[in-house]
DNA sequence: TTGTATGCGTTATCAG
DNA sequence: CTGATAACGCATACAA
């Protein structure tokens, strides 16, 4: 059994309740028994129990996280290390442990949740990621449960706490970053349209093309997820159009590269036959060849602003419902150039 | 407040030990009874507070992971993700949350380790990575407390509980593999010495290069962190020695990767100018260009089973030490080819 | 400034 | 088979 409030009491002649007032530092207890106090805890290498103070607190210091399933492929983004360093560094500046949704599946992790919020295992809960129709979104909110989303809720955005990129934006400098180069024929290869992101990201693609005044095409457009197969078939598909593009405005980074990868095996130039510019701006886009022209969001930011509201939310309740937008900037790098042609 | 054990006893006409008995579904319950106190539930909306109950049992059903410091640059290796995977699976199963340790710095985490352990957040841990001379394998057994490491302890490889890969010989096979090819400049790049698994799978180079009675050079032996720079300046040492390297053993694709850009920016033709074998096989290795030749160690494996054995050992104090060693095996893919010179 | 008593939501022990 | 009752370790309202 470890030493708990009572041991310590005992020794340093106190009562618990004042061991206790200690421990939380309180104003009332005289300088001189916290020092007693504190050297007892100091001989019997006395820890507080979280547990314990939790149940009686009726707040247990811990930020619940729910990832995207496990078996999905986004897990393997390397957005995904980035935001939690993000909510990591936050979270350990105001003591609060995270705590990690499992699940392979979509249900799995929303059981999950269930069991973290109904099991009062966490105080509040980050979504990392921000899908259309979402079911764990609906249950906080019915269970009026605090919650951060990162990114942008599908409906009732005024309603939502979240922290986003202004992505519709951030889409439409990268597209007009091409148009500006010349390039009239600029396709878009999106990741999931389940993914807020993702429509946010093509809303601000279609914007700019009707801004220079060029046609949408719907052969332009195509989601995928590139993973694995650096979208082989979709690639080739897109260059035997009867007018390819000139450029291309991908939703990622992973998915860029392997593009890059593909065109490279097709024999194709970046940028010389075909620019890219793609988004997140991770590691892997400068260690792509060429490095890529990617437009950063400031992943870590997301993670930290994320968490630093909801512990504001979770501290004081009547926190109004806020609209967090982190700053993007486009990085130029090698595979944009400009396009002489027709 | 949310509903209790004691509202759903209400209910069903019941004492609050019998609603216990009911969720752990003691056998000593009649089905009637079962019945009657289920529905309560249910008509309730009743979930059992977990941390109630954590304090009732003195178990909380939460694993504590350690991860390296989050402004290690290991943190943004796709490892992780890929570990994590495997042991949110092992977990989900046996029903275990998970909660992570937070921190930038190294005795930032040792704080939090300390923390999880002593304030009873956690039933075990996990140590995600494994590095020489760790005060926190240290602090776990002076304290007693079930872990488990993945990778190889530094020392006390028989005292402690741990599932790894045969670097050694994963190490020797890769090398050997090159030299097979007709390569006897194989130079060694490997990542921070403070690593046990890079010291490894030195060695298992080493090994092979004498089996084969190939001088070892201290020359071809390189440690950095390849991440952002793709090691130009080591690459480039390596190349203007008198007797450059015609081969490369890599410790880890991320690596591999930005050697594969130096090289690439340097004109250097992979596999025609040097081959490479890499170890991990993760998606990069794939998408990389030319896909990576890699040693495959099977990390979902290595957090699955860390999190089975871990949970083993926590529902059962006398399980003996482990050692698990999980299988590895070559990818061939297209970085290596026979070396057809002096 | 400090001590006493009670509760947080469960589980477990012991009767019945 | 089921019901009281006492922990679990800590926090806090109320007393002193």
């Amino acid at each position: 059994m470890a030493v708990t409030i009572k041991d310590v009491a005992k020794i340093a002649n106190v009562a618990p309740s004042t061991v206790s007032r200690v421990i939380a530092n309180s104003p009332r207890i005289s300088e001189k028994t916290k020092k007693r106090v504190r050297e007892a805890m100091e001989e019997l290498g006395y820890h507080p129990n979280f547990i314990a103070r939790s149940l009686a607190n009726q707040s247990t210091q811990v930020i619940g996280l729910v990832m995207p399933a496990s078996a999905d492929k986004t897990f393997q983004n390397p957005f995904f290390p980035e935001v939690l360093r993000g909510i990591s560094t936050a979270a350990h500046e105001k003591q609060y442990a995270l705590q990690m949704s499992t699940g392979e599946t979509e249900d799995e992790i929303y059981e999950g949740v269930m069991q973290m919020v109904q099991g009062r295992r966490v105080d509040g809960v980050i979504l990392l990621y921000s899908a259309v129709e979402d079911k764990i979104i609906k249950y906080l909110q019915k269970e009026n449960f605090p919650f951060v989303l990162i990114g942008k809720p599908f409906e009732q955005v005024e309603e939502i706490t979240h922290v986003d990129n202004d992505n519709y934006r951030a889409a439409r400098e990268a597209t007009e970053h091409l148009i500006e180069l010349g390039h009239k024929r600029v396709a878009f290869v999106g990741g999931s349209i389940h993914l807020v992101v993702t429509i946010d990201r093509l809303l601000g693609y279609e914007k700019a093309l009707r801004n220079a005044a060029i046609p949408y095409k719907d052969e332009y457009i195509i989601q995928e997820e590139f993973l694995k197969e650096g979208g082989q078939g979709a690639i080739s598909e897109l260059l035997s159009l009867d007018e390819p593009p000139t450029a291309l405005v991908v939703a990622d980074d992973l998915m860029a590269l392997g593009i890059l990868n593909t065109l490279h095996d097709m024999g194709i130039l970046v940028p010389d036959q075909m620019s890219i510019v793609s988004f997140n701006n991770v590691l892997l886009a400068e260690v792509a060849r060429p490095p890529l022209t990617s437009v950063d969001i400031n992943i870590f930011k997301l993670g930290f602003q994320a968490a630093k509201t909801l512990i504001q939310m979770v501290k004081d309740p009547s926190e109004p419902t806020k609209r967090i937008t982190i700053p993007h900037n486009m990085v130029i790098r090698q595979t944009c150039k400009e396009f002489k042609g027709d």
